[in-house]
RNA sequence: GCGGGUGUGGCGGAAUGGCAGACGCGCCGGUCUUAGGAACCGGUUCGAAAGAGUGUAGGUUCGAGUCCUAUUACCCGCACCA
């Protein structure tokens, strides 16, 4: 059979959608199995070909559960908010609406033809009003739980976008999206408090199929430490609170810093000698936007308050205070003790402005450097805690500091609330008007959603409002409560918002009275298997899980986690094992692939490129392989002949089966195509095989190249779709050869090998191998030590 | 600096502690061709060979790419979080 994988390809295509043979079943007596891929931002540039890997591989996952019987949820949609869509339709002066349109009609066609196994039924786009409305649902739930309130705070800002920034959309100072320099401003804001769930997003990771370097990533992010708050004394009379995980080391603390943000700044203006020093210092570090800070990490600035000092709470002693951009406002109490003995950071502060360095832990120099080594060192110069390990030391000076009510155990997290608004057109309207009577109130649920109105301008404005604030029509409404004038909030929710809960609406997709019926989300959910890139760990994977406990914990939801097992993709890189990018012009256009080669031929190599979870670079030469693999597949139906089995390919056969059964479920897809291609190497070299061997094959094969093997399946006889048949099963038996040939090693170096029946017993073996001419050669006239023989595997001879 | 990961032929990569280099690319030789950047067949870690060989140095073991210790290089994430 020639192979002709354009008219295959579209002939399965076609039949694949008359039949709607991928439709997950609204059946819940079946076992189900719900697999989700990371939906696309359809942008104006396509797909390049880093997009199909991860669908091709659970597509390949969602196909071998399908044929093992189980009702499979594997549903596509659309992430379409956002900044990229807004900045093109201001450029070009078309509504945003339009473009996004256009871009998921130029994706769709382009995953339709790569035969994924999606339920287009299903099909969802976050910027559809029946959709949206109930993403601003949940954003009321956590509207009335408290779990959503507007703060005024510096917020990080990008100048090129005029948009507010979430701390996971900064990246080493710059916009993540656009690389442009991100400055701090003052603003008011919409929160949610995922800080609230901290320790739940922490704790609930432990029972979770995740890799490994999800959960710690997730971990360090949410960054949890315990420690102690401490109060100190001032000679002002009031008293300056901090945090530290160091308690151990209170007899060290020689003097004392707050953040150039500390409150106490400007409560102390009439004491401080120097306030308009201090005041000076402040703006400076105002100013300094976050990618000036991090350069400047090792050299210590800072100013000491004249006028102000502490009391060490444990010595008595008097200590400076100083103000260094060192300290963070926004951690702990923005305010620390310093011990420079023990920490680095005080260490090279206290040289600077030639402080005492107490050693309070003996074990190091700390004349030279800071000793911070928690495990091996002893408390000295610390009156009661003298003597003891660190460990010891902690818990006992928490303790002292509860029982003489200055200081308490507290536990503290890196990770902040989420802020929640953007000044942008393109993104779902917060469904909250404000009224000078009532504050903010939420819109009735009952009218939700509430539409995204028509503009004739998205521009962002200079000032950073919203540009819906300019639509006085709109803005303009009546309090839900009280019914009085009131004004809409302007600002719009994330690109985040859509996304953190999508995976739901799979599961009842057209429901308009609940994001999804209690029935449909208590038999589908949780989701089963979730692949996407590590890129979303501390951003998409953390706000979903969030959300997913909120639900939970207002009944929406039975399971308190909405993921089972957490995969990631390599990147696919360009040629030159650059990242592909427009600007290094290495991109590859999956289309040119399928035009060239075929949809199965890409989807193979795609899966044969290398281990699924590492990177690789695209090479263009060995997408050839795979074709070949393919023509000379389609090239069996000629060769296959009569039904049965042949002898030569039973055990063969099994060990197939049973290896391609077991990789796919571990991710080996490479390995699982390098069997097949030396079962094919195996069928050719006998030049034999018969028509249900070959329907047997197609059926493996069928996951990873759904439209050739249709069409080899219908050849050789068969009804029905290979897509919808059973998977085959394979007997364990026959997956061992009758003979093993066994190396025989004398001391550790291979010297021969001898063929023996598997179940050829110790004594066989060691018969077997002495008989061996070279091995008899070896052990003559030597005396042996020790003689190893694991059957079926080696032969190992020491002698001397 | 902290956390995680990775080092195997010319290349992508295989190897439950048991014959390192499966499978594929590329390359070399051949067959068929007016032709070959098509197809098919054979070969291909290095070395003429003995032998050597999985970043480097040790260790455990009858046996180590795999386990342990140290070291080095690269990649990813976080980064003054007290």
């Amino acid at each position: 059979m020639k192979y002709d994988y354009k008219s295959i390809e579209a002939k399965w295509q076609r039949k694949w959608e008359e039949s709607n043979a991928f439709a997950a079943h609204n059946d819940y007596s079946k076992p189900k199995f719900f697999a989700l891929v990371e939906f696309p931002y359809p942008s104006g540039n396509g797909l390049h070909v880093g997009h199909p890997r991860p669908y091709t591989a659970l597509d390949i996952v969602s196909r071998k559960k399908r044929m093992q019987g189980y009702n499979v949820l594997f549903p596509m949609g659309w992430d379409a908010f956002g900044l990229p869509t807004e900045n093109f339709a201001i450029k070009n002066h078309i509504h945003p609406r339009i473009v996004t349109e256009r871009n998921v009609a130029r994706f769709k066609g382009q995953l339709k033809s790569l035969g994924l196994s999606f339920d287009w039924n299903r099909e969802i786009n976050t910027t559809d009003p029946s959709y949206y409305k109930w993403t601003q649902w949940i954003f009321l739930q956590l509207f009335k739980r408290g779990l959503a309130y507007k703060k005024k705070m510096s917020v990080n800002f990008c100048t090129s976008c005029k948009v507010v920034l979430a701390n996971e959309e900064v990246v080493n100072g710059v916009c993540e999206r656009c690389g442009s320099e991100v400055i701090h401003k003052v603003k008011e804001q919409w929160m949610l408090k995922i800080t609230e769930y901290a320790d739940r997003l922490i704790d609930d990771l432990a029972d979770l199929d995740f890799i490994e370097k999800v959960k710690t990533q997730q971990i360090n992010w949410i960054g949890r430490s315990t420690g102690a708050e401490v109060d100190f004394k001032t000679t002002a009379g009031d008293t300056l609170r901090i945090y530290t995980t160091r308690a151990d080391t209170l007899y060290g603390a020689t003097y004392m810093v707050i953040a150039p943000e500390h409150e106490y700044i400007d409560r102390w203006k009439q004491v401080l000698q120097n306030y308009d020093e201090v005041l000076a210092y402040r703006d400076a570090a105002a100013k300094k936007s976050d990618f000036e800070r991090t350069e400047l990490v090792k050299e210590k600035t800072g100013v000491r308050l004249d006028g102000v000092r502490a009391i060490n709470p444990i010595t008595g002693l008097e200590i400076p205070i100083f103000v260094s951009d060192y300290v963070l406002a926004g951690y702990g109490t923005g305010a620390i003790m310093a011990v420079p003995a023990h920490d680095e950071r005080d260490w090279d502060f206290a040289k600077k402005f030639d402080l005492p360095i107490i050693e309070v832990i003996a074990g190091g120099d700390v004349e030279n450097a800071a000793f911070t080594d928690v495990e091996s060192g002893t408390l000295v110069n610390s009156g009661f805690l003298s003597g003891l390990s660190v460990a010891e030391a902690k818990e006992k000076m928490i303790s002292y500091l509860a029982e003489n009510g200055i200081g308490m155990k507290k536990t503290n997290y890196k990770l902040r609330d989420w802020v929640f608004s953007r000044q942008r057109y393109w993104g779902e309207p917060i469904p909250l008007v404000f009224c000078e009577k009532c504050g903010w109130v939420a819109i009735p649920e009952d009218q939700l959603p509430l539409t995204l109105p028509d503009v004739e301008s998205y521009e962002p404005t200079s000032t950073g409002e919203s540009p819906l604030s300019a639509m006085t029509d709109w803005v303009n409404c009546t309090c839900p409560e009280c019914g009085g004038a009131a004004k809409r909030e302007t600002d719009t929710m994330p690109q985040w918002a859509g996304s953190s809960w999508y995976f739901l609406r799979y599961c009842d997709p057209t429901n308009d009275m609940a994001l999804a019926a209690k029935e449909a989300l208590d038999y589908w959910m949780p989701v089963d298997w979730y692949n996407g890139g590590m890129e979303h760990t501390t951003l998409h994977l953390l706000y979903s899980r969030f959300w997913a406990k909120v639900l939970y914990d207002i009944g929406v939801l039975s399971e308190k986690e909405p993921y089972l097992k957490r995969t990631s993709h390599g990147m696919i890189l360009g040629e030159n094992g650059e990242k592909m990018s427009k600007s290094r012009g290495n991109v590859v256009n999956p289309d040119d692939i399928v035009n060239e080669y075929g949809a199965d031929t890409m989807r193979l190599y795609e899966m044969f490129i290398g281990d699924f979870e590492k990177s690789a670079p695209w090479n263009p030469q060995s997408i050839k392989g795979c074709k070949r693999f393919l023509d000379r597949f389609a090239s069996l139906v000629d060769l296959a002949k009569g039904s049965g089995t042949s002898e030569a390919l039973v055990r063969p056969m099994h060990k197939l089966i049973k290896k391609v059964t077991s990789d796919i479920d571990e991710m080996k897809f490479n390995t699982a195509i390098a069997a097949m291609m030396a079962f094919q190497n195996e069928v050719y070299e006998n030049a034999a095989i018969t028509c249900d061997e070959l329907s047997v094959f197609a059926k493996l094969l069928s996951p990873f190249a759904p439209h050739l093997a249709e069409e080899v399946w219908e050849k050789m006889g068969n009804s029905g779709l290979v897509s919808l048949s059973d998977w085959p099963s394979y007997d364990e038996a026959l997956t061992k050869d009758n003979t093993v040939e066994m190396p025989v090693q004398i001391n550790g170096k291979v010297k021969s090998t001898v063929s023996l029946p598997i179940d050829a017993d110790k004594e066989a073996i060691l018969a077997a191998a002495k008989a061996d001419e070279r091995i008899a050669a070896a052990i003559l006239g030597k005396s042996i030590v020790k003689e190893i023989v694991v059957p079926g595997k080696i032969i190992n001879i020491v002698i001397r």
